[in-house]
DNA sequence: GCTGTTACATACACAGACGATTGTAAACAA
DNA sequence: TTGTTTACAATCGTCTGTGTATGTAACAGC
């Protein structure tokens, strides 16, 4: 039965690699414990004594990739002079990262393509549109911090919407039919068109030295 | 119990109102045919006389707002002489009419948020594919058909994959909370940079005549 | 007025899934 | 060594959903 902690841990990672990969093929609500349980060669007892049910099985699979929102917001203010470059750099690192990591690809197909968010998962709900909404309202901020920059016409606002929805369609399009573009080749001509149309002189921007290092 | 075909095909009308608010409320896989019989006034027996099951009821939901392939071929090439302009307003188009349409509404928040692309809803998936695989087709031609007047770098298949993902992105998003922008002020403002970054001289295809009747 | 068909309602059989409880062997602390 | 806790396994009852099969009123045609 139970040898020792590492051993828990174990326990607790394959049920956690198991619920991953019958969530991608099964979808969430069509894949119970019981056949998660089996998977990770245990019994639903073993589900119930790590995870409370299966929102926090899911909740905790996604934060497995989702990084913590102070993160996030040292990420996008970690360099003050080259603000602009940097939301730029974490756009096309975000997208690129979705081509390499094999897990990070997976959680964000169920995430987009194989849940519903309905009562049962309303909390991790929560918590993702939280994320969005922080991520959405730090690039407005960092937009109007250099409001100055912007095409005229263009609000920090909605220049933050566009990017956004310009990324969470990439990242949808993409886990659909990973053969659509190569994030490792495509995702900066993806991306760049959508800040050449928000800020002014874009070019000058991208020239300028670059003082964050890759994630 | 029955009266006359009319009366069928209310019945049917009504048992695909009570599907869309209830999958929107609880989600696909959440809603039994039960529920959605009783929310209809109806036994399950109704809804097998109706439909084969609950993959081809919700087929049928969601063919209700998508417009067939060769309607959105024939709006695409609807006019050839100003395909860029055409092109736009029908991307404005698809948005601002989410804003009007509260059935699109509802039925595209359920296609994004409340269901789980599954075996279930394999056929389903496999034509929703088919569409955005020929609608970004279709936008890869046309911009192919004005490469001259495309920016330098970009590629027609990268400018309609760029286009696309916005679009769904900002469906994805205003879905998820309306509240995030408004679709009859809002849209243009979004969308028309992703245009400027695309086709050189935007202004001028702008200013040109409007052949195009809106829809 | 009879008949066949339509448009459902009802009943049945079956297969999971869940939550709770209880059992238990191994580890660990004392 | 013993007692306690950990980390699961096994079992139970209940509920829910599905698919199918059958029953049955009402209409339509002859």
């Amino acid at each position: 039965m139970r040898r020792t902690k590492e051993d828990a841990e174990k326990t607790r990672i394959a049920l956690l690699a198991s619920a991953e990969r019958l969530f991608l093929d099964k979808g969430v609500a069509h894949t119970s414990l019981d056949q998660i349980a089996r998977d990770a060669g245990v019994t639903r007892g073993a589900v119930y004594w790590h995870f409370q049910n299966k929102a926090h099985l899911f909740h905790e699979m996604l934060n497995q990739v989702r990084l913590p929102p102070e993160q996030l917001a040292a990420r996008i203010y970690s360099c003050e002079g080259q603000a602009l470059k940097t939301l730029r750099d974490l756009c096309i690192e975000a997208i690129e990262s979705l081509g390499r990591d094999e897990q990070k690809k997976r959680i964000f197909t169920i995430l987009l393509h194989r849940c519903e968010f309905t009562e049962e998962l309303r909390e991790a709900e929560e918590r993702h549109h939280a994320f969005i909404n922080e991520f959405i309202d730090l690039c407005e901020k960092l937009l109007a911090s250099a409001s100055d920059r912007l095409q005229p016409g263009v609000t920090p606002r909605l220049a933050a919407l566009a990017l956004h929805g310009l990324i969470i369609g990439l990242f949808s399009d993409w886990t659909r039919d990973p053969k659509l573009f190569d994030p490792a080749r495509d995702t900066a001509a993806l991306i760049d068109p959508m800040f050449r149309a928000l800020i002014r002189d874009w070019h000058n921007v991208q020239e300028t030295p670059v003082m964050s290092a890759p994630v």
